[in-house]
DNA sequence: AAATAAAATGAACTACATTCATTAGGCGTC
DNA sequence: GACGCCTAATGAATGTAGTTCATTTTATTT
Protein backbone atom coordinates (compact mmCIF):
# COMPACT_ATOMS: atom_id res chain seq x y z
CA UNK A 1 0.00 0.00 0.00
CA UNK A 2 2.24 2.63 -1.01
CA UNK A 3 -0.31 5.33 -1.80
CA UNK A 4 -1.74 5.02 1.48
CA UNK A 5 -2.45 8.61 3.19
CA UNK A 6 -0.31 8.63 6.07
CA UNK A 7 0.73 11.35 7.91
CA UNK A 8 3.20 13.35 6.02
CA UNK A 9 6.79 12.62 6.29
CA UNK A 10 8.81 15.17 8.02
CA UNK A 11 11.94 16.33 6.27
CA UNK A 12 15.32 14.85 6.14
CA UNK A 13 16.57 10.69 5.80
CA UNK A 14 14.42 8.23 6.87
CA UNK A 15 14.98 5.65 9.25
CA UNK A 16 14.92 3.52 6.37
CA UNK A 17 15.08 3.88 2.47
CA UNK A 18 11.45 4.25 0.93
CA UNK A 19 12.46 4.16 -2.07
CA UNK A 20 14.85 1.99 -4.48
CA UNK A 21 15.53 1.70 -8.28
CA UNK A 22 13.17 -1.92 -8.35
CA UNK A 23 10.41 -0.15 -6.59
CA UNK A 24 10.33 2.97 -8.94
CA UNK A 25 10.31 0.83 -11.76
CA UNK A 26 7.60 -1.85 -10.52
CA UNK A 27 5.57 1.34 -9.63
CA UNK A 28 6.22 2.73 -13.32
CA UNK A 29 4.97 -0.46 -14.96
CA UNK A 30 1.49 -0.62 -12.30
CA UNK A 31 0.65 3.02 -13.31
CA UNK A 32 1.17 2.46 -17.51
CA UNK A 33 -0.75 -1.10 -17.18
CA UNK A 34 -3.55 0.13 -14.64
CA UNK A 35 -4.13 3.96 -15.59
CA UNK A 36 -1.57 4.17 -19.17
CA UNK A 37 1.23 5.36 -20.28
CA UNK A 38 -0.27 9.41 -20.48
CA UNK A 39 -0.56 8.96 -16.83
CA UNK A 40 3.22 8.54 -15.83
CA UNK A 41 4.20 11.55 -14.48
CA UNK A 42 7.20 11.84 -12.45
CA UNK A 43 4.80 13.47 -9.85
CA UNK A 44 1.80 10.04 -10.57
CA UNK A 45 5.04 7.80 -9.63
CA UNK A 46 6.02 9.92 -6.68
CA UNK A 47 2.66 10.26 -5.42
CA UNK A 48 2.10 6.31 -6.12
CA UNK A 49 5.34 5.79 -4.16
CA UNK A 50 3.98 7.94 -1.35
CA UNK A 51 7.11 10.43 -1.61
CA UNK A 52 7.90 13.63 -3.25
CA UNK A 53 8.93 14.17 -6.74
CA UNK A 54 12.34 15.53 -6.65
CA UNK A 55 12.65 11.71 -4.58
CA UNK A 56 12.80 10.52 -7.40
CA UNK A 57 15.80 12.07 -8.91
CA UNK A 58 18.08 10.54 -5.98
CA UNK A 59 17.65 7.22 -7.35
CA UNK A 60 16.99 7.94 -11.08
CA UNK A 61 19.04 10.68 -13.23
CA UNK A 62 16.23 10.99 -15.54
CA UNK A 63 12.79 10.12 -16.65
CA UNK A 64 13.85 8.69 -19.45
CA UNK A 65 15.66 6.19 -17.71
CA UNK A 66 12.73 5.39 -15.53
CA UNK A 67 11.30 4.05 -19.11
CA UNK A 68 14.58 2.60 -20.25
CA UNK A 69 14.24 0.26 -16.78
CA UNK A 70 10.54 -0.43 -17.64
CA UNK A 71 11.49 -1.09 -20.88
CA UNK A 72 13.71 -3.91 -20.04
CA UNK A 73 11.52 -5.09 -17.67
CA UNK A 74 9.23 -5.44 -20.29
CA UNK A 75 11.06 -7.21 -22.52
CA UNK A 76 11.34 -10.09 -20.02
CA UNK A 77 7.80 -10.69 -20.72
CA UNK A 78 8.04 -11.39 -24.46
CA UNK A 79 8.08 -14.80 -25.16
CA UNK A 80 10.97 -16.56 -26.57
CA UNK A 81 10.22 -19.81 -25.55
CA UNK A 82 10.14 -21.42 -28.82
CA UNK A 83 13.91 -21.47 -29.32
CA UNK A 84 13.87 -23.96 -26.76
CA UNK A 85 11.54 -26.13 -29.21
CA UNK A 86 10.83 -24.68 -32.51
CA UNK A 87 13.11 -24.43 -35.62
CA UNK A 88 14.32 -21.57 -36.04
CA UNK A 89 11.76 -19.90 -38.73
CA UNK A 90 8.61 -21.26 -36.16
CA UNK A 91 10.46 -19.66 -33.64
CA UNK A 92 11.19 -16.40 -34.82
CA UNK A 93 7.50 -15.86 -35.80
CA UNK A 94 6.11 -17.15 -32.39
CA UNK A 95 8.68 -14.74 -30.60
CA UNK A 96 7.77 -11.94 -33.21
CA UNK A 97 4.27 -12.29 -32.59
CA UNK A 98 4.67 -12.61 -28.80
CA UNK A 99 6.56 -9.51 -29.33
CA UNK A 100 4.43 -7.74 -30.77
CA UNK A 101 1.68 -7.83 -28.39
CA UNK A 102 3.94 -6.78 -26.04
CA UNK A 103 4.44 -3.12 -27.24
CA UNK A 104 0.97 -2.76 -29.16
CA UNK A 105 0.04 -1.53 -25.48
CA UNK A 106 2.85 0.48 -25.32
CA UNK A 107 3.42 1.81 -28.41
CA UNK A 108 4.61 5.37 -26.29
CA UNK A 109 7.62 3.21 -25.51
CA UNK A 110 8.80 2.42 -28.70
CA UNK A 111 10.74 5.79 -29.83
CA UNK A 112 12.26 4.95 -27.00
CA UNK A 113 13.50 1.50 -27.27
CA UNK A 114 14.09 1.41 -30.95
CA UNK A 115 16.89 3.72 -30.37
CA UNK A 116 18.49 2.42 -27.00
CA UNK A 117 21.46 0.92 -26.62
CA UNK A 118 21.48 -2.95 -25.30
CA UNK A 119 24.37 -2.01 -23.13
CA UNK A 120 21.60 -0.25 -20.64
CA UNK A 121 19.36 -3.45 -20.59
CA UNK A 122 20.61 -6.67 -20.01
CA UNK A 123 17.42 -8.34 -20.00
CA UNK A 124 17.02 -7.00 -23.43
CA UNK A 125 21.04 -8.55 -24.56
CA UNK A 126 19.66 -11.61 -22.80
CA UNK A 127 16.96 -12.17 -24.93
CA UNK A 128 18.87 -11.04 -28.44
CA UNK A 129 21.23 -13.98 -27.34
CA UNK A 130 19.00 -16.30 -27.66
CA UNK A 131 17.57 -15.51 -30.64
CA UNK A 132 21.13 -15.04 -31.98
CA UNK A 133 22.12 -18.42 -31.21
CA UNK A 134 18.72 -20.32 -32.98
CA UNK A 135 19.84 -18.59 -35.88
CA UNK A 136 23.34 -19.42 -35.91
CA UNK A 137 22.40 -22.97 -35.58
CA UNK A 138 20.27 -23.03 -38.26
CA UNK A 139 22.82 -21.59 -40.31
CA UNK A 140 22.42 -17.99 -40.63
CA UNK A 141 26.23 -16.64 -40.95
CA UNK A 142 28.35 -13.55 -39.50
CA UNK A 143 26.20 -9.93 -40.03
CA UNK A 144 22.76 -11.82 -41.35
CA UNK A 145 22.43 -12.96 -37.72
CA UNK A 146 21.78 -9.08 -36.65
CA UNK A 147 20.20 -8.30 -39.84
CA UNK A 148 17.60 -10.94 -39.48
CA UNK A 149 16.99 -9.65 -36.19
CA UNK A 150 16.50 -6.16 -37.15
CA UNK A 151 14.16 -7.06 -39.96
CA UNK A 152 12.00 -8.56 -37.77
CA UNK A 153 12.17 -6.33 -34.99
CA UNK A 154 11.25 -3.41 -37.63
CA UNK A 155 7.78 -5.04 -38.17
CA UNK A 156 6.82 -5.51 -35.07
CA UNK A 157 7.68 -1.83 -33.79
CA UNK A 158 5.44 -0.78 -37.28
CA UNK A 159 2.97 -3.34 -36.28
CA UNK A 160 2.66 -2.41 -32.90
CA UNK A 161 1.61 0.69 -34.20
CA UNK A 162 -0.94 0.14 -36.40
CA UNK A 163 -2.61 -2.98 -33.70
CA UNK A 164 -3.12 0.04 -32.38
CA UNK A 165 -4.60 2.43 -34.81
CA UNK A 166 -8.34 3.38 -34.36
CA UNK A 167 -10.60 1.50 -36.68
CA UNK A 168 -11.23 3.85 -38.84
CA UNK A 169 -8.07 5.16 -39.52
CA UNK A 170 -8.47 3.95 -43.49
CA UNK A 171 -11.75 5.54 -43.89
CA UNK A 172 -11.40 8.27 -46.55
CA UNK A 173 -14.35 10.09 -45.40
CA UNK A 174 -15.84 12.75 -47.65
CA UNK A 175 -12.80 12.28 -49.66
CA UNK A 176 -13.79 8.51 -50.98
CA UNK A 177 -14.29 9.23 -54.34
CA UNK A 178 -10.78 10.21 -54.37
CA UNK A 179 -9.46 6.98 -53.83
CA UNK A 180 -11.91 3.86 -55.37
CA UNK A 181 -9.71 1.39 -55.78
CA UNK A 182 -8.20 1.94 -52.32
CA UNK A 183 -11.92 2.64 -50.68
CA UNK A 184 -13.11 -0.59 -51.48
CA UNK A 185 -10.28 -2.86 -50.81
CA UNK A 186 -10.55 -1.15 -47.17
CA UNK A 187 -14.57 -2.10 -47.18
CA UNK A 188 -13.24 -5.90 -47.64
CA UNK A 189 -11.62 -5.74 -44.43
CA UNK A 190 -12.75 -7.01 -40.95
CA UNK A 191 -14.92 -4.25 -39.38
CA UNK A 192 -12.98 -5.21 -35.84
CA UNK A 193 -9.74 -2.92 -35.85
CA UNK A 194 -7.89 -5.79 -33.47
CA UNK A 195 -8.87 -8.15 -36.51
CA UNK A 196 -7.79 -6.38 -39.23
CA UNK A 197 -4.69 -5.39 -38.13
CA UNK A 198 -3.52 -8.86 -36.77
CA UNK A 199 -4.70 -9.92 -40.73
CA UNK A 200 -1.98 -7.59 -42.05
CA UNK A 201 0.28 -8.53 -39.44
CA UNK A 202 -0.08 -12.33 -40.70
CA UNK A 203 0.48 -11.57 -44.00
CA UNK A 204 3.47 -9.46 -43.35
CA UNK A 205 5.50 -11.73 -40.72
CA UNK A 206 4.59 -14.95 -43.18
CA UNK A 207 5.81 -13.21 -46.41
CA UNK A 208 8.94 -12.26 -44.15
CA UNK A 209 9.43 -15.97 -43.19
CA UNK A 210 8.84 -17.14 -46.24
CA UNK A 211 11.74 -14.95 -47.83
CA UNK A 212 14.20 -15.55 -45.04
CA UNK A 213 13.90 -19.43 -45.72
CA UNK A 214 14.15 -18.94 -48.98
CA UNK A 215 17.24 -16.92 -48.27
CA UNK A 216 18.98 -19.12 -45.97
CA UNK A 217 18.21 -22.09 -48.40
CA UNK A 218 19.80 -20.29 -51.89
CA UNK A 219 22.81 -19.77 -49.07
CA UNK A 220 23.40 -23.04 -48.12
CA UNK A 221 23.28 -24.21 -51.27
CA UNK A 222 26.05 -22.21 -52.69
CA UNK A 223 29.27 -23.11 -50.72
CA UNK B 1 12.05 36.86 -44.04
CA UNK B 2 9.85 36.34 -41.67
CA UNK B 3 12.04 36.52 -38.37
CA UNK B 4 13.39 39.95 -39.65
CA UNK B 5 12.87 41.68 -36.61
CA UNK B 6 10.77 44.71 -37.53
CA UNK B 7 8.89 47.28 -34.96
CA UNK B 8 6.55 45.22 -33.25
CA UNK B 9 3.24 44.73 -34.45
CA UNK B 10 0.60 46.97 -32.15
CA UNK B 11 -2.45 45.20 -31.37
CA UNK B 12 -5.26 44.67 -33.38
CA UNK B 13 -6.08 42.78 -36.64
CA UNK B 14 -3.42 44.15 -39.32
CA UNK B 15 -4.47 44.89 -42.49
CA UNK B 16 -3.79 41.75 -44.61
CA UNK B 17 -3.49 38.85 -42.60
CA UNK B 18 0.20 37.75 -41.57
CA UNK B 19 -1.14 33.68 -41.22
CA UNK B 20 -2.75 31.19 -43.13
CA UNK B 21 -2.37 27.81 -42.44
CA UNK B 22 -0.30 27.15 -45.19
CA UNK B 23 2.30 29.33 -44.29
CA UNK B 24 2.49 27.83 -40.82
CA UNK B 25 2.95 24.12 -42.38
CA UNK B 26 5.65 25.51 -44.81
CA UNK B 27 7.06 27.67 -41.79
CA UNK B 28 6.88 24.39 -39.45
CA UNK B 29 8.67 22.26 -42.18
CA UNK B 30 11.02 24.41 -42.60
CA UNK B 31 11.88 24.70 -38.14
CA UNK B 32 12.35 20.66 -38.95
CA UNK B 33 14.21 20.85 -41.96
CA UNK B 34 17.08 23.27 -40.69
CA UNK B 35 17.23 22.92 -36.72
CA UNK B 36 14.84 19.52 -36.22
CA UNK B 37 12.17 18.16 -34.58
CA UNK B 38 12.72 18.98 -31.22
CA UNK B 39 13.27 22.37 -31.94
CA UNK B 40 9.55 22.72 -33.47
CA UNK B 41 7.57 24.70 -30.63
CA UNK B 42 4.46 26.75 -31.28
CA UNK B 43 6.54 29.42 -29.55
CA UNK B 44 9.77 28.71 -32.18
CA UNK B 45 6.58 28.77 -35.03
CA UNK B 46 5.59 31.91 -33.84
CA UNK B 47 8.59 33.64 -33.35
CA UNK B 48 9.95 32.43 -37.11
CA UNK B 49 6.41 33.75 -38.21
CA UNK B 50 7.18 36.85 -36.55
CA UNK B 51 4.32 36.69 -34.17
CA UNK B 52 2.74 35.78 -31.07
CA UNK B 53 2.62 31.98 -30.29
CA UNK B 54 -1.44 33.04 -29.00
CA UNK B 55 -2.15 33.68 -32.88
CA UNK B 56 -1.51 30.79 -34.19
CA UNK B 57 -4.80 29.21 -32.70
CA UNK B 58 -6.61 31.64 -34.63
CA UNK B 59 -5.69 29.27 -37.55
CA UNK B 60 -4.64 25.93 -35.84
CA UNK B 61 -6.69 23.93 -33.13
CA UNK B 62 -3.75 22.15 -31.87
CA UNK B 63 -0.46 21.57 -32.02
CA UNK B 64 -1.11 18.23 -33.62
CA UNK B 65 -3.57 19.46 -36.64
CA UNK B 66 -0.20 21.41 -37.15
CA UNK B 67 1.98 17.94 -37.15
CA UNK B 68 -1.04 16.51 -39.28
CA UNK B 69 -0.76 19.13 -41.93
CA UNK B 70 3.46 18.55 -42.31
CA UNK B 71 3.15 14.91 -42.41
CA UNK B 72 0.47 15.40 -45.35
CA UNK B 73 2.96 17.66 -47.15
CA UNK B 74 5.65 15.34 -46.35
CA UNK B 75 4.03 12.17 -47.84
CA UNK B 76 4.29 14.49 -50.88
CA UNK B 77 7.63 13.84 -51.41
CA UNK B 78 7.61 9.91 -51.00
CA UNK B 79 8.58 8.64 -54.70
CA UNK B 80 5.93 7.07 -56.01
CA UNK B 81 6.49 7.43 -59.86
CA UNK B 82 7.66 3.11 -59.75
CA UNK B 83 3.57 2.54 -59.88
CA UNK B 84 3.37 4.21 -62.83
CA UNK B 85 6.65 2.52 -64.74
CA UNK B 86 7.20 -0.75 -63.04
CA UNK B 87 5.92 -4.33 -61.98
CA UNK B 88 3.56 -4.36 -58.43
CA UNK B 89 7.03 -5.63 -56.52
CA UNK B 90 9.77 -3.09 -58.02
CA UNK B 91 7.21 -0.50 -57.52
CA UNK B 92 6.47 -1.51 -54.04
CA UNK B 93 10.14 -1.99 -53.35
CA UNK B 94 10.95 1.70 -54.71
CA UNK B 95 8.01 2.92 -52.97
CA UNK B 96 9.10 1.32 -49.54
CA UNK B 97 12.83 2.77 -49.79
CA UNK B 98 11.91 6.43 -50.33
CA UNK B 99 9.14 6.19 -47.88
CA UNK B 100 11.98 4.92 -45.57
CA UNK B 101 14.19 7.47 -46.28
CA UNK B 102 11.62 10.31 -45.53
CA UNK B 103 10.93 8.69 -42.21
CA UNK B 104 13.96 8.48 -41.29
CA UNK B 105 14.63 11.82 -40.86
CA UNK B 106 11.42 12.53 -39.32
CA UNK B 107 11.18 9.57 -36.64
CA UNK B 108 8.98 11.63 -34.11
CA UNK B 109 6.17 12.14 -36.57
CA UNK B 110 5.84 8.50 -36.40
CA UNK B 111 3.71 8.02 -33.86
CA UNK B 112 1.31 10.81 -34.89
CA UNK B 113 1.63 9.10 -38.37
CA UNK B 114 0.73 5.64 -37.99
CA UNK B 115 -2.64 6.38 -36.11
CA UNK B 116 -3.53 9.12 -38.07
CA UNK B 117 -6.71 8.84 -40.27
CA UNK B 118 -6.77 8.78 -43.97
CA UNK B 119 -9.68 11.51 -43.76
CA UNK B 120 -7.15 14.60 -42.47
CA UNK B 121 -4.54 13.72 -45.32
CA UNK B 122 -5.43 14.04 -48.61
CA UNK B 123 -2.30 13.63 -49.85
CA UNK B 124 -1.69 10.79 -48.38
CA UNK B 125 -4.69 9.32 -49.47
CA UNK B 126 -4.07 9.74 -52.92
CA UNK B 127 -0.32 8.05 -52.50
CA UNK B 128 -2.86 4.61 -50.93
CA UNK B 129 -4.93 5.01 -54.00
CA UNK B 130 -1.91 4.93 -56.54
CA UNK B 131 -0.24 1.72 -54.61
CA UNK B 132 -3.88 -0.02 -54.40
CA UNK B 133 -4.59 0.32 -58.16
CA UNK B 134 -1.16 -0.82 -58.99
CA UNK B 135 -1.45 -4.04 -56.51
CA UNK B 136 -4.76 -4.78 -57.77
CA UNK B 137 -4.35 -4.77 -61.39
CA UNK B 138 -1.08 -7.09 -60.63
CA UNK B 139 -4.06 -9.48 -59.51
CA UNK B 140 -4.29 -9.04 -55.02
CA UNK B 141 -7.73 -9.12 -54.59
CA UNK B 142 -10.11 -7.63 -51.76
CA UNK B 143 -8.50 -6.96 -48.06
CA UNK B 144 -5.29 -8.16 -49.03
CA UNK B 145 -4.48 -4.90 -51.29
CA UNK B 146 -4.79 -3.13 -47.84
CA UNK B 147 -2.69 -6.09 -46.01
CA UNK B 148 0.42 -5.88 -48.54
CA UNK B 149 0.62 -1.75 -47.95
CA UNK B 150 0.20 -1.68 -44.01
CA UNK B 151 2.72 -4.95 -44.47
CA UNK B 152 5.09 -2.80 -46.06
CA UNK B 153 4.29 0.48 -43.99
CA UNK B 154 4.79 -1.81 -40.82
CA UNK B 155 8.14 -2.41 -42.08
CA UNK B 156 9.14 0.76 -42.92
CA UNK B 157 8.06 2.56 -40.13
CA UNK B 158 10.09 0.42 -37.86
CA UNK B 159 13.01 0.39 -39.77
CA UNK B 160 12.66 4.26 -39.69
CA UNK B 161 13.93 4.28 -36.28
CA UNK B 162 16.14 1.82 -37.27
CA UNK B 163 17.83 3.61 -40.00
CA UNK B 164 18.43 6.52 -36.92
CA UNK B 165 19.87 4.32 -34.04
CA UNK B 166 22.94 5.33 -33.02
CA UNK B 167 26.02 3.08 -34.23
CA UNK B 168 27.19 1.94 -30.89
CA UNK B 169 23.26 0.50 -30.44
CA UNK B 170 23.57 -2.90 -30.08
CA UNK B 171 27.12 -2.91 -28.07
CA UNK B 172 26.85 -5.02 -25.42
CA UNK B 173 29.61 -3.33 -23.88
CA UNK B 174 30.39 -4.74 -20.25
CA UNK B 175 27.92 -7.22 -20.72
CA UNK B 176 28.69 -8.47 -23.99
CA UNK B 177 30.41 -11.98 -22.10
CA UNK B 178 26.30 -12.42 -21.36
CA UNK B 179 25.83 -12.35 -25.24
CA UNK B 180 28.53 -14.05 -26.90
CA UNK B 181 26.84 -15.19 -30.51
CA UNK B 182 24.64 -11.99 -30.80
CA UNK B 183 28.43 -9.83 -30.35
CA UNK B 184 29.91 -11.90 -32.67
CA UNK B 185 27.22 -11.44 -34.90
CA UNK B 186 27.32 -7.99 -34.44
CA UNK B 187 30.91 -7.47 -35.11
CA UNK B 188 30.49 -8.51 -38.49
CA UNK B 189 28.23 -5.98 -39.23
CA UNK B 190 29.21 -2.58 -41.17
CA UNK B 191 31.15 -0.50 -38.55
CA UNK B 192 28.96 2.71 -39.91
CA UNK B 193 25.56 2.88 -38.48
CA UNK B 194 23.48 3.87 -41.92
CA UNK B 195 25.28 0.66 -43.87
CA UNK B 196 23.98 -1.53 -41.05
CA UNK B 197 20.69 0.01 -41.03
CA UNK B 198 20.45 -0.47 -44.82
CA UNK B 199 21.68 -3.91 -45.31
CA UNK B 200 19.42 -4.98 -42.77
CA UNK B 201 16.85 -3.13 -44.40
CA UNK B 202 17.61 -4.86 -47.41
CA UNK B 203 17.12 -8.40 -46.17
CA UNK B 204 13.58 -7.34 -44.31
CA UNK B 205 12.37 -5.61 -47.70
CA UNK B 206 13.93 -8.36 -50.37
CA UNK B 207 12.57 -11.25 -47.72
CA UNK B 208 9.17 -9.54 -47.40
CA UNK B 209 8.82 -8.84 -51.30
CA UNK B 210 9.99 -12.55 -52.40
CA UNK B 211 7.35 -13.65 -49.53
CA UNK B 212 4.58 -11.04 -51.11
CA UNK B 213 5.44 -12.71 -54.73
CA UNK B 214 5.15 -16.35 -53.33
CA UNK B 215 1.65 -15.58 -51.56
CA UNK B 216 0.69 -14.02 -54.84
CA UNK B 217 1.47 -16.85 -57.28
CA UNK B 218 -0.07 -19.57 -55.12
CA UNK B 219 -3.14 -17.54 -55.48
CA UNK B 220 -3.20 -17.09 -59.22
CA UNK B 221 -2.52 -21.10 -59.29
CA UNK B 222 -5.60 -22.01 -56.91
CA UNK B 223 -9.35 -21.10 -58.29
C1' DA C 1 32.81 12.30 18.11
C1' DA C 2 33.23 14.34 13.79
C1' DA C 3 32.92 14.21 8.92
C1' DT C 4 30.76 12.49 4.96
C1' DA C 5 27.34 10.42 2.23
C1' DA C 6 22.53 9.21 1.39
C1' DA C 7 17.72 10.16 1.09
C1' DA C 8 14.05 12.66 1.98
C1' DT C 9 11.22 17.59 1.66
C1' DG C 10 9.54 21.72 -0.44
C1' DA C 11 10.19 25.66 -3.03
C1' DA C 12 11.59 27.35 -7.35
C1' DC C 13 12.69 27.24 -12.36
C1' DT C 14 12.03 26.13 -17.06
C1' DA C 15 9.66 24.94 -21.18
C1' DC C 16 5.70 24.17 -23.49
C1' DA C 17 0.91 24.07 -25.02
C1' DT C 18 -3.08 26.37 -24.51
C1' DT C 19 -6.76 29.87 -23.02
C1' DC C 20 -8.62 34.32 -22.33
C1' DA C 21 -9.49 39.15 -22.22
C1' DT C 22 -8.45 42.80 -25.08
C1' DT C 23 -7.57 45.56 -29.17
C1' DA C 24 -8.07 46.96 -33.88
C1' DG C 25 -9.08 46.70 -38.87
C1' DG C 26 -12.51 45.35 -42.52
C1' DC C 27 -17.16 44.92 -44.01
C1' DG C 28 -22.01 44.64 -44.38
C1' DT C 29 -26.39 46.90 -42.73
C1' DC C 30 -29.79 50.15 -41.05
C1' DG D 1 -22.01 57.60 -41.65
C1' DA D 2 -22.66 55.33 -37.23
C1' DC D 3 -23.33 50.59 -35.45
C1' DG D 4 -22.03 45.91 -34.92
C1' DC D 5 -19.91 41.71 -36.11
C1' DC D 6 -16.24 38.90 -37.68
C1' DT D 7 -11.41 38.21 -38.04
C1' DA D 8 -6.81 38.21 -36.49
C1' DA D 9 -3.57 39.97 -33.93
C1' DT D 10 -1.34 40.96 -28.79
C1' DG D 11 -0.03 39.98 -24.13
C1' DA D 12 -1.00 38.20 -19.81
C1' DA D 13 -2.15 34.09 -17.46
C1' DT D 14 -2.84 29.09 -16.61
C1' DG D 15 -1.69 24.33 -16.16
C1' DT D 16 1.32 20.61 -16.54
C1' DA D 17 5.65 18.38 -16.55
C1' DG D 18 10.37 17.59 -15.84
C1' DT D 19 14.03 19.01 -13.28
C1' DT D 20 17.22 21.57 -9.86
C1' DC D 21 18.54 23.22 -5.49
C1' DA D 22 18.95 24.44 -0.71
C1' DT D 23 17.85 22.30 3.38
C1' DT D 24 17.00 18.76 6.78
C1' DT D 25 17.62 14.49 8.89
C1' DT D 26 19.58 10.03 9.37
C1' DA D 27 23.06 6.42 8.47
C1' DT D 28 27.65 5.24 7.75
C1' DT D 29 32.50 5.85 7.72
C1' DT D 30 36.76 7.53 9.73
Amino acid sequence: MPSARTAPRRRGRPSEPILSTERITDTAIRIISSRGFGDLTMTALARELGVSASALYNHMPSKREVLIRVQDRINQEIDCSGFERLPWDLALEHWARSYRDCYAELTALIPVVAVLSVADSPHTLRMYETVAQSLSAAGWQGAEVVEVIVAVESLVFGAAYDATAPADIFDAGEHAALAPTFTAAVAARPAEAGAAADAAFDVALSAMLDGLRARLSAARARP
